[in-house]
DNA sequence: TTGTACGCGTTATCAC
DNA sequence: GTGATAACGCGTACAA
């Protein structure tokens, strides 16, 4: 390319870099010329290594199987995309042993910084100075020895706005399902708002926390109906799950029973996946915006990249109460 | 790290890639404690820059909002891990225009090859040489002009596998609902294996096929009135869906219709999502073995990577018809 | 056995 | 205005 035009490589890197200034027209013509004749684009990878930026986001996910994960990342990779980042993705697939590796491998082909959605619990801990210097963006699970920014969404009032939405309709018996809770923020942030919220509807409202590993499917039916059988009384019971996984596995273990959402048990769920309306009289959710999480991840970051400074910032984005069916009155 | 040793960075480099030859005991245990007290690795965007090869591999996923392209996805991340690559993923979010964008890019960083996904028709249409010489392999979408191995679902057996199912049911009106063909081969070929089987099946059997998009849901009730019409004269009907797209479609249609799978309709659909089981009596599904497609396609990259010649293979992997309530006889 | 010099494709810093 | 030149961090001849 440098002899394409018969001039320096400097003129061509001036060319593409300042094309404004400082240039004359017979030449920048010619170089012009040659840069379209061979479709010349310069390598991101030579830049890299010379300018020191790579253009390049690392978006690591601590499983790409949880379809909220996805939702993010979609949304991430479009933001970067339009800001003309490109997305470099490292799945963990909940081996907690990979963070370490992940962010190691990812600094190594030189990001620019980092979207977290990691495990954030035991050994692998990431310390603030993994990162290589560069800055980062958690996104749903914070880190308590690390002050970057942190987007997620608003737990507390997402968690008000389902349970206020079940204590109106009359349910007095709840009872909050979660992934087992292994100090990861956000499962411990909504477990701590529903207990906030039983002991704000006291004494009308009595509830319970259950952990549910993927395979305790007879420790699940048995927390059902030993919930149903609160219910008895004359009180509603209804079932609050943590996410979509939880979800399958509580409409799994409703059809096991024989048991019908809206009927034997009411039901609102944190996020909203495609098929909710689709499960019985369609199931009650707390919607999440991935999709803004995950630009407003990327957005927070590339900001960081262009130079703001400041106080790590959190974003905590409302989600929308989606009611159908199965917490319907009566 | 030249200097931290006190030695050359060329013997810096020979410790790490060959490090059995060509070593002085003393030298060797210099370098090796320099390295160990600075955590050194070389840098992968140097030696990409230099030797030409990255250790990167472009994944071009034509839309991750297809729960089967992140399955694939996943299938492939594992399997290039596992192998020492990381994955650069680029989603084109069904934008056609962007499939050359998207090779032109991640092309530009270097990466040893190309796992594709694509769109597979119209303008963007990439040719051999779009690849920038790097080999690639082709999952889900056949492309006519490019002979590059192509993993994908055994289409025509698995079509026979559903239509069978359903015939031998007692299913005699059959519609087979599929996303718009638009040159897609595997549409294209799932269309056409449907086709065969119905005439296999003559004159017992008759079916019809029709082309479902997103916004036709008058449409898509009025084909499913139809078919029940159809059915009318004693004959059962069923509906095949192509992929969990399109399941989703009908699964809306039906609770819009009030029907129930099994009762007024019979169903089989491509793709076994997580809440299959959990749709009415469970809706029967032919699953695709999407882990292994996407092992395979990366194994397959991989062994063209190391400079496995040869013609263009093709790797049709066999689905699994599960069989649920949506297709039980009566 | 080890150090020197060069090239990979850029950008930045000087001279001209 | 523009062309050499060093540097980025590595691998690899080639020289020592």
């Amino acid at each position: 390319m440098a002899k394409e035009a018969g001039v320096s490589k400097a003129t061509v890197s001036r060319f593409l870099n300042h094309r404004d200034r400082l240039l004359s027209d017979d030449i920048a013509a010619r170089v012009e010329a040659a840069v379209a004749r061979l479709a010349y684009t310069p390598s991101p990878m030579a830049q890299a290594l010379s300018h020191g930026r790579s253009r390049l986001i690392g978006l690591i996910v601590a499983d790409i199987t949880n379809p909220y994960s996805v939702a993010v990342l979609r949304g991430a990779e479009k933001a970067c995309q339009e800001a003309g980042y490109l997305v470099m993705l490292f799945n963990l697939g909940n081996d907690i042993d990979r963070e370490r590796e992940a962010i190691d491998a990812l600094a190594g082909y030189q990001v620019d910084g980092f979207i977290l959605n990691t495990l954030g619990r035991g050994a692998g801990l990431v310390d603030a100075d993994a990162l290589h210097g560069r800055p980062a963006v958690l996104v749903d699970r914070r880190h308590d020895g690390m002050h970057t920014d942190f987007v997620s969404l608003d737990n507390p009032a997402a968690m008000k706005a389902a349970c206020g939405h079940l204590v109106e309709g009359g349910y007095r018996e709840l009872l909050y399902i979660t992934e087992p809770l292994q100090g990861v923020s956000s499962r411990r942030e909504r477990t701590a708002a529903f207990g906030d919220c039983i002991a704000a509807h006291q004494p009308r409202v009595a509830g319970e926390v259950f952990e549910s590993t993927g395979e305790d499917s007879d420790a699940l039916d048995a927390a059902l109906r030993a919930l149903r059988k609160r219910a008895r009384s004359g009180r509603r019971a209804a079932v609050l799950s943590g996410n979509a996984i939880v979800t399958l596995r509580v409409a799994s273990a409703m059809a096991r029973l024989g048991w019908h959402f809206g009927v034997e048990l009411g039901f609102v769920g944190f996020d909203d996946p495609e098929w909710a309306p689709l499960i019985g009289p369609g199931l009650s959710a707390v919607a999440q915006p991935t999709d803004a999480i995950g630009r407003t991840a990327a957005t927070c970051l590339i900001e960081r990249l262009r130079g703001l400074e400041g106080p790590p910032r959190q974003l905590l984005l409302p989600g929308e109460l989606v009611v159908r069916g199965s917490s319907g009155a009566a």
